[in-house]
DNA sequence: TACTGCGACGAAAACGTTTTCGTGTTGAAA
DNA sequence: TTTCAACACGAAAACGTTTTCGTCGCAGTA
């Protein structure tokens, strides 16, 4: 095991200066030919590679970028991530991950950690406890002290910064509206409690189609979940002797125990009752019924936000910024669990 | 926005020594009372945090572990993730994830970038092309280098390393041996190329398993799957007119596509046909019918590496140091995809 | 011969820390 | 009065780079 190859020792080794050595190494015409020839070939023959935490230091940037999600075993985060490393990585950025498991205290340490030299700006969906408490004082603090920041997902109004969403109104609209086109009369609501800011946007999506459509808003159809963990039992009960002919579920999973409990009922999906879910997964594509969804593009929302947060690290912060809201398209994507009723 | 605050600027504004602050804030005997609390109280109030690049560089130590894994879009990978963030997290460590892409050149790249001082030691599974390629001379430099080193789950034999790996062979037998004990007499296997360690591994167990039996190895009744991409298809097209009544797939996806195939051909699973999937994931748990699978417990084996990755680093090299393989128990997770058949 | 200019290299500062080793000022003992 | 600890603090090196600014020798010019 050889400790790893620095300049001082290759200067010693060459009896050169560690500048020459630095400069020859980055084809300094300072350096004669000789020299420069005699000193690159050294560096290849023992495969010398400078030190980034020295190139961190003396630059006072990193070339990394973090990402903080509140959770990663989740196939919407993860093609987000996906969509960072691409474009970070095309634009010579590494990229740390970090998880906040959607604790507020979580958060704040990571983001401590990474504003503290380690990242030269990040990528943050906020965690659903600091939704709930609404205490932002990190992410002021970071934007205070020249950390760029691009929030994505579950943002929040009062934060003064780049931001890349869904029109998370819209796509629930969408979805409704094409319930309605489907035939259909009582459309139930499956959403999460209104801190989560998307859940909050869905439904207003989901009232807005009602209104246009002039379907008057029952609020008995319309159920909020706390809970990832009791979801599947609470949906069932919710769903129990209701007479309903769609179903409009904000994520994957509600929109699957929905079809379960259905199911159960004896009802068919779609010929009975029509389901949409939101975010497009795994699971929407290999159900059976294929779920009819909202794509919300986690990949496109990933490469957008990198770009958006590179671009405003090399720019100088003179020139005169202002904050963008990037709205990344939903899609509705049309399978299985919906049908044209007549 | 103001920048950040160090030890300098406060010196400067205490008119007082570098040294003076620096060993105030960390509680040196050697600075007056009166001395150390105006500089600790000066330091608290303007939020004074160290520079965590600056300390890397000092203490040639950057309390980070890297994890380069293939894909991130991908259930087993994320569990993984999480089980060493966890671990990693309470030791006083950050995780720096990294993405190989399945590319042999990637993960080369990370690796460099991983080993410039970024980070002090890393975990890794193996990119498809590089099993293929059969390539390791990065992992071996970097062991060289004296980077500790942890591979998991795609691992590969001629490397001198930590590994965590679950007994693929055994997961195998247990889940064919489960289809035996149904009381299936025709037992197909879909798997992957032999150069992916864990598809050869499992394919090993299935034979196993069928030799203790009894059960004659028909050659024909196995499959071997290049690309993600069209193994619906393929999957489709072997399992027509065989007279099968028990799949063993090396994967969740292949197990669903299984199910899809043989209910279009009008039989039932499992009154039919009992399947059995490996890796656990969302898929498995909700599909209808659920899947049978062996789980492979993704969040322990996270753990483990990190822990043996952390004990290394925080180990003197003196102490004479041997490699542990770690070995993660499978566990058969029996649903709704497997029936015992009279 | 005395300058000038240039080619080729080295010294040193800087990035932000920690730590070792002074050093100057006390107060008390001799 | 001198000497010596003890105390409180500062200077400087070190980590591995990059870069600015010398400096030295030598050739060319006047």
């Amino acid at each position: 095991m050889k400790p790893k190859l620095t300049l001082k020792k290759i200067a010693k080794e060459l009896e050169v200066s560690i500048s020459t050595v630095s400069k020859a190494l980055r084809d300094s015409p300072e350096i004669g030919e000789e020299t420069r020839e005699k000193i690159k070939a050294f560096a290849k023959h023992y495969n010398y590679k400078p030190n980034n935490i020295a190139l961190s230091l003396k630059n006072r940037k990193t070339k990394t970028i973090g990402i903080i999600i509140p959770e990663i075993v989740h196939h919407f985060f993860t093609t987000v991530i996906s969509g960072v490393e691409k474009v970070a990585n095309e634009m010579g950025y590494n990229v740390f991950v970090c998880l906040s498991d959607n604790s507020f205290d979580k958060e704040v340490l990571n983001m401590e950690m990474l504003a503290n030299g380690s990242t030269d700006g990040f990528i943050l969906s906020l965690a659903k406890e600091t939704m709930q408490k609404e205490d932002y004082h990190h992410l002021k603090e970071a934007i205070n002290q020249g950390m760029p920041l691009v929030l994505f997902d579950r943002v929040v109004d009062d934060i003064a910064c780049d931001k890349v969403i869904i029109d998370d109104v819209t796509g629930g609209k969408k979805a409704v509206q094409y319930l309605v086109d489907c035939g259909c009369k009582n459309i139930a609501l499956i959403s999460t409690v209104d801190y989560v800011s998307v859940g909050k946007l869905r439904t207003h999506g989901y009232k807005q189609a009602l209104v246009e459509n002039n379907i008057e808003i029952n609020e008995d159809l319309i159920l909020k979940i706390e809970e990832m963990e009791d979801s599947e039992a609470e949906i069932e009960e919710f769903l129990k002797d209701k007479k309903v002919d769609g179903v409009f579920a904000v994520n994957e999973h509600f929109a699957i125990s929905a079809i379960k409990a259905i199911q159960e009922q004896g009802k068919k999906v779609p010929e009975d009752v029509s389901v949409i879910g939101f975010t497009d997964g795994e699971l929407s594509k290999r159900f059976i019924p294929s779920l009819t969804t909202v794509s919300q593009h986690g990949m496109k929302m990933g490469e957008e936000s990198a770009r958006l947060l590179i671009e405003k690290l090399e720019r100088t912060p003179s020139e005169d910024d202002y904050y963008k809201t990037i709205i990344v398209e939903t899609e509705l994507v049309t399978r299985n669990s919906t049908k044209l009723k007549k």
